[in-house]
DNA sequence: ACAAAAGTGTTCCTCATACACCCATGT
DNA sequence: ACATGGGTGTATGAGGAACACTTTTGT
């Protein structure tokens, strides 16, 4: 039997940090047609001989030089998505501590961290994608540690606490939250030391967990 | 710019149903190579001009001529998956009341309702793409009123109950079960009617109720 | 009367919330 | 001393687990 080979496939990629105090995802500005000097999701094609999860390891290589946490959020295939033909994309959500302005690629004309509330208008069907990733990555503070994924490698709980409140958009309770988080096995570990106190009390330095979910999970308000 | 179209885009499907207290999925034995002989999910390229989620829907109808509740699980693209080239295959999840026995389509020998457990040597990564699937299915029963996809449309609470208890693979407590699932608002409706009793005290019929999210969960043990 | 399954009430425990309070630092 | 943020203790309430008990049918 004969393959149909009618379909291009593409990996897009949600890059979530928090940038003075926002959630920001990693946009490029498009510098071919189509959507030529629109915002766009970065991605890029997936190579021969390629696996989905290693294209997207590889994309975001390419645009922040990082490596981190990378998770499938669901694909996409509506026949008049791209203007250039027939293209499904998989898309990935990836999570990072605050990073110094990415290099722009070649095939962009630009790169920036923008907020990923007050955004719209991206090319393709990526404001679709990003508000799925978005919303993946609430869920998933829920009931896994990968907040962490957010911070540096040692933290404070305050710093954990902010990444909640800032991807939730809601205030935690400081006591509460430290004491969930503290008690919460697997979720944060004492490092042993603590910060300089610059105002207040020094915090006391913690490094991620190795739980893969939280038990109890720690809900939205 | 021009395209690559390198690849073949297929959706597969996880057809779950409940069969003799045993969740089962629906799968087919393969007519033509690669994989000749062996079981298989169901599933078909997808066609020009045709949304994924509408392959799926058209396969699903194919195979058992219903339309039930549908919803993407993950897709899977390793470069030698299909030895007849570059696959890339979405795969849905589907529920459905028990049915009688599917129809086979043109493409394969036979198709048969087999129990997911003491399952294994399914063609392509089906084994892995099965898997995946029923875990979602135990996950989305925590917080969606999903496991009325599974009964027919009047369903006692003891219904209910059974699909839980097939689905997790651990008992519920009946008296404990029957007031959440009667307390939690959208998750049943009565009808005001009873079945008629043949061993003890006739059980209430409910329909599915229209809550999107259970609030609060009904977690696994 | 008895078995069997439906459905209710009650107790105990865990955990989320709210908030009073103490601790350790800089100014 | 005071402000600022880190961290602990404790009361209250919602909901889960366990299980005694009542209800309604068939035999």
């Amino acid at each position: 039997m004969e393959l149909p080979h009618a379909y291009a496939v593409t990996v897009d990629l949600v890059v979530l940090t928090i940038r003075d105090n926002r959630l920001c995802a990693l946009l490029v500005e498009r510098g071919l047609p189509p959507y030529r000097g629109n915002w766009a999701l970065p991605g890029g094609f997936v190579l021969p001989d390629e696996d989905l999860m290693a294209a997207a390891i590889r994309e975001l290589g390419e645009e922040t030089g990082i490596t981190g946490h990378l998770e499938q959020i669901a694909t996409y295939g509506a026949p008049d998505r791209d203007p250039r033909g027939r293209v499904v994309t998989v898309a990935y959500l990836a999570l990072m501590p605050d990073q110094p302005m990415p290099t722009a690629a070649s095939d962009v004309s630009n790169a920036d961290w923008r907020p990923v509330d007050s955004l719209g208008g991206l090319a393709f069907d990526h404001d679709r994608i990003l508000a799925d990733g978005v919303e993946r990555a609430r869920a998933k503070l829920e009931y896994t540690p990968l907040a962490a994924a957010f911070c540096p490698p040692e933290f404070t709980i305050a710093d954990l606490r902010q990444v909640y409140e800032v991807v939730w958009g809601s205030a935690l309770d400081p006591r509460n939250f430290h004491r969930k988080a503290t008690s919460t096995v697997g979720f944060v570990e004492p490092t042993g030391r603590a910060t300089d106190g610059q105002r207040g009390r020094p915090a006391q330095l913690f490094r991620r967990g190795d739980a893969a979910v939280l038990h109890p999970p720690l809900l939205r308000p």
